[in-house]
DNA sequence: ATTGCAAATGCAAGTAGTTGCAGGAGATAT
DNA sequence: ATATCTCCTGCAACTACTTGCATTTGCAAT
């Protein structure tokens, strides 16, 4: 695929290598719908290559947050998410009380990011969020 | 003080105990300026009781957080941050290139907040964000 | 004061993620 | 094709944090 190779090349471009390893960790994260968990990454990949070590994945994992090709999200679960980013981002509000998860726009985080560039001259990645708090039911 | 008073009587109308451990715990971060790691107040905690375990402070600290008397913050040290909620609220831009930290002001975050309120009648608790990025000087 | 029960503690074992190191393998230039 | 220079990998050890369990303790009702 076109996207792939893309990839690839923006690898090589900021002093990376192309490893097998890399491209099976790629291939895991793009092809998953939602988001993804480093054990759970780490668990597609030895369906194809058993020997993969777990530090490769949060190594490789770490680059690519570097990279801002994908994103790494605390949610709340003891277990960072991390997802492909695309230009349609959505965020998250948790809910302390009943867990539960509701999507949020893009367009609401916008303004801030505006804002701190005006402000600060601060470019910040504001690629997915996750605010938690109190949704509508548990407020009563 | 009036105010450990207070803290004593919230942790109890929440149906929790009040034990030196805690007392001590609270101690800790109340009369530290700025964030503390669960470690550091593992390390205050046993200067005057040695024989605490870790997995109470950071049972502890938990409580607290539901509570929202204190916030957790993930500043990318590896370690979180924790810290007494106060009505003057802070935030973080931090540099993924330089790990340069600027403070950000509470009003920026007002209306986001607002505008969560408003159309998903979620209460986000925005005590203590830290948003990461490029600050202005490694954007050349 | 005594009792009773739920909640908190300490301990030990377990999970997620990081790091130092030696050997192995991409990329580049010859 | 070969050599060289790094970066990457797998391994093992380590750190931060969590969890299950038996014992203890706060605290409310007697």
């Amino acid at each position: 695929m076109s996207c792939e190779q893309a990839t690839a090349q923006a690898l090589k471009d900021t002093g990376h290598r192309l490893t097998p390893q890399r491209l099976m960790i790629l291939s895991a994260i793009r092809h998953a719908s939602g988001h993804k968990t480093a054990l759970e990454i780490l668990e597609d990949v030895k369906e194809s290559y058993p020997f993969i070590d777990a530090s490769t994945i949060y190594r490789t994992l770490n680059a690519l947050k570097q990279m801002r090709l994908i994103s790494e999200t605390d949610m709340g679960g003891g277990e960072y998410q991390f997802e492909w980013i695309t230009p349609l981002r959505h965020h998250h509000l948790i809910c302390r009380t009943c867990d539960r998860v509701v999507l949020l726009d893009h367009k609401y985080l916008v303004a801030l990011g505006d804002q701190v560039m005006e402000e600060h001259g601060f470019e910040a990645d504001i690629d997915h969020l996750a605010l938690f708090g109190t949704c509508r039911e548990c407020l009563e």
